[in-house]
DNA sequence: CGCTTGACACCGT
DNA sequence: AACGGTGCCAAGC
């Protein structure tokens, strides 16, 4: 078969999945790291080393519980929660706002 | 040197 | 109090 779909490095499969969220969306570490199938640590390290827009948008990538976990960049986390709140998300004390509601359905 | 993988600690239930 | 899940780091090849 054809292999169009032909599976290439999870990485790369990652990023493919990163760039079909729409704007004003958000996803978790841990469910891109359950349908990659790795760690969610290196969700994290794949986009702190690809902090190049708009090639990947990690800052639409959050914890699973709403927080925005980290963020390597040079402006700062904060930059990232004003970031998102300027895509149409709210956030609260560096948390969330309703985030379930923005949560992105990944298809899997 | 750059990229990839894993274990431990913290929080919530 | 213990278990399960999450996490943007550090070490190794």
């Amino acid at each position: 078969m054809t292999d169009a779909g032909k599976i290439k490095d999870k990485k790369q499969r990652f990023y493919d999945l990163l760039v079909q969220i729409p704007h004003g969306k958000v996803t978790t570490y841990g469910r891109l790291a359950k349908i990659i199938h790795t760690s969610p640590r290196v969700i994290g390290y794949w986009c702190a080393t690809n902090s190049h827009f708009p090639r990947v948008p990690c800052h639409r990538v959050v914890s699973s519980d709403g927080s925005i976990g980290g963020y390597t960049h040079p402006a700062g986390i904060k930059k990232k929660i004003e970031l998102l709140e300027k895509e149409g998300i709210a956030t609260k004390k560096g948390k969330i706002v309703g985030f379930q509601s923005n949560f992105f359905k990944i298809k899997k």
